[in-house]
DNA sequence: GCATCATCTCTACAACTGTCGAGCGCGTCA
DNA sequence: TGACGCGCTCGACAGTTGTAGAGATGATGC
């Protein structure tokens, strides 16, 4: 089954990050985290957090009187989505447009550049068994 | 001055693409350009296209009893805003990730591939006044 | 046993989105 | 000159998102 693509909202990417980098994790802790670039209150987090987890981005444990969450998506996955959102919407899911213009967009060093050659190329041979002959 | 980065959503997306291809153009050619895809109605098309004008992603001339819409922002700025949205959020930034991923999620065609890494020499070639040789 | 502190739960609310329907002018064609 | 058809204007409403305060609850220290 095609698993629907994910889609997060800036908040959402927000706490979602945070949740990665020190899962499983309370909403207190955070919220403390987050609390120097964002202000949002404990209540703001924590209502943000909840509705994830109905949305199936967080998964929540009771324990006792603390609530511990962990991510319900890895972030290859939520990547995806958002990719895929941007590949599907401003490129009508053509690629080469898409690369062009990061190429366009971004100030690219020539190490980025070079990493991704590489990247082309360890992908090439990974998936290279395609064997067919030009 | 670092122009703020434009963000669509998917209605958004919708008519603009629309609106790209024909403009300068009227509400109900859109209206009934886009029936097949998403049965809205005129009303709806109407408001998204109004509110888009607000945000000055549309720009409307009023020519006596009829309404003229153009695009106000080009093709490029929108996809450099949703591909930015993505980098930025998904990929904090980082290129060579994002392009990982991209090689990684799409069944990218060897055609692609070639193309792509004809877009990565012709782009060092164009900006490679960096004169630094290796 | 009671005051305290950390957490949690519930409710609220304004802004933005998606989606219309009802009614209003203005040309036009009998 | 009046009925039609188009396109327009306004208002509305439900759902989502961002943001938060007020009050309930359970563990803790004395």
């Amino acid at each position: 089954m095609t698993e629907k693509p994910i889609e997060l909202t800036e908040a959402e990417w927000t706490i979602i990050k945070a949740v990665w980098d020190t899962e499983p994790c309370t909403a207190p802790a955070i919220q403390e985290k987050l609390f120097q670039g964002t202000a949002w209150t404990y209540s703001t987090v924590r209502t943000l957090m909840d509705r994830m987890v109905v949305k199936g981005l967080l998964a929540a444990e009771k324990k006792s009187n603390q609530t511990r969450y962990r991510t319900a998506v890895t972030r290859a996955q939520a990547q995806r989505g958002e990719l895929l959102y941007a590949l599907k919407h401003a490129f009508n899911g053509a690629l080469t447009p898409m690369v062009q213009c990061l190429l366009d967009t971004n100030e690219v060093s020539r190490a980025e550049l070079d990493q991704i050659k590489q990247l082309i190329a360890a992908h090439e041979k990974t998936r290279g068994k395609g064997g067919k002959k030009p």
